[in-house]
DNA sequence: CGGCGCTTTGAGATGCCTCAAGCTTAGTGG
DNA sequence: CCACTAAGCTTGAGGCATCTCAAAGCGCCG
């Protein structure tokens, strides 16, 4: 881990371009700015681990990170990944201090930080604040219970469909995508293993899938969401 | 579903104790009850469907609510059982108009409501307020991420041996729970069918685990914890 | 005590996981 | 620029967990 503790001009850009920042006025805007710190992380570098005191909550500048659980086997889960644009350990300013999971860098990660304590006071004193904790607490648990029901009610092929789906962002017609990271982590996200997300791939060759490494050919959308 | 416009002293106390109401100061706690109103649900009764307009968000008083969800085959999937003192639908203070799942009474079930406009509004005035909305939020995040870990890591009847254990509160040695509701309602709450759930309870009579009717014992707790 | 609804049990099917081996991709050094 | 290597991915075989459907058992309420 490579520490920096001020931002450069780009992370900054990338910081402003996030759905946490963006969403604040000026005041509240800077404040942040000037209690965030930058990480830079390595592929498989562990940020931290389930239960070790939370300092900061953290936003994606660049790369992707895992949050996982871990049974007594040793056997992992993840929980979610998160991308550009993404924060994660924001549950912890409301309450708790400890994380909640393990978070992994799956490649080369650019983060900033934010100090927990410097955070919650500013939240009392900025309603800009406190108002984008809510809404990006609101998203993560919309999406987590997406999670709960896709996990509960759709198959392999379903859940790999669904994501290539809300990937490609077309209604209708033939879709091209590129995945934005391995198809491990993608099978992990989706609670599969990585055999698991390859035989889905080879089921969906039937609806028009056509998979090349990292490129996702489909033939007609509309097919797909039949799955 | 009988509407009450005011609540009774009995749902009125009920409600003070809730962890919503409780951690109000005595201007936001009166401004919410001030805005509450009750309705009571006879068991199946549909409290909302997905997808529609969004009026309020519920606190229960008594009783127990499934929310769930469809996929287009019709099968259910519970997301979440909310009992007394829960909150459900918060998620749309912060965004969105529709509600995001279906909701129905498991039995007999009295609510205090809230109206959205009302209740974000409020939070806009009383910092109390939006502070209670986020810890309930995160609340709702960690319970459902620990949904997702639990549901992707541990069998059927490791699930159960992990509810009994939260719900029985003792360290170690025997304990002896009374389920709240019925077996069917604990089944969907664990991602399970009822008759998967009927099965983990036989394997975990060789663990010392005693079930009959909605009265279950436990031999040993510490036992019950090497599941 | 009788009956209805929930629960349990059995049998069979399905879907996913694990392990192991072969193959492809991407990254590295000659 | 190409060959080489390591990592990631795919495929096959076998096993386990959970689901579905069907029928019998039990518990609770009138």
């Amino acid at each position: 881990m490579n520490k920096i503790l001020r931002l450069n001009t780009r992370d900054k850009n990338t910081l402003l371009r996030t759905s946490f920042l963006s969403q604040l006025g000026p005041s509240a805007m800077a404040a942040m700015l000037e209690i965030a710190t930058v990480a830079n992380y390595e592929s498989r570098d562990v940020l931290f681990r389930e239960g070790d005191h939370a300092e900061f909550f953290y936003c994606v500048l660049g790369g992707y990170v895992r949050l996982y659980r871990l049974n007594k086997d040793g056997r992992e889960a993840d929980i979610r990944i998160c991308g550009p644009g993404d924060t994660f350990a924001e549950c912890l300013l409301a309450m708790g201090d400890n994380y909640l999971y393990n978070a992994q860098a799956a490649e080369t990660v650019t983060l900033a930080r934010f100090d927990l304590q410097k955070v919650r006071a500013l939240a009392e004193q900025e309603k800009d604040v406190a108002k984008t904790i809510m809404r990006c607490l609101s998203d993560h648990l919309r999406a987590t219970m997406d999670c709960i029901a896709n996990d509960r009610l759709q198959t392999a092929p379903q859940r790999v469909a669904h994501y290539l789906l809300t990937a490609c962002n077309t209604d209708g017609g033939p879709a091209s995508i590129r995945l934005p990271f391995q198809k491990s982590l993608l099978a992990g996200k989706l609670g599969l293993a990585p055999e698991a997300l390859s035989r889905a791939f080879s089921t969906l060759r039937r609806a028009g899938v056509t998979v090349r490494g990292r490129t996702i050919q489909i033939n007609d959308v509309t097919a797909l969401k039949q799955i």
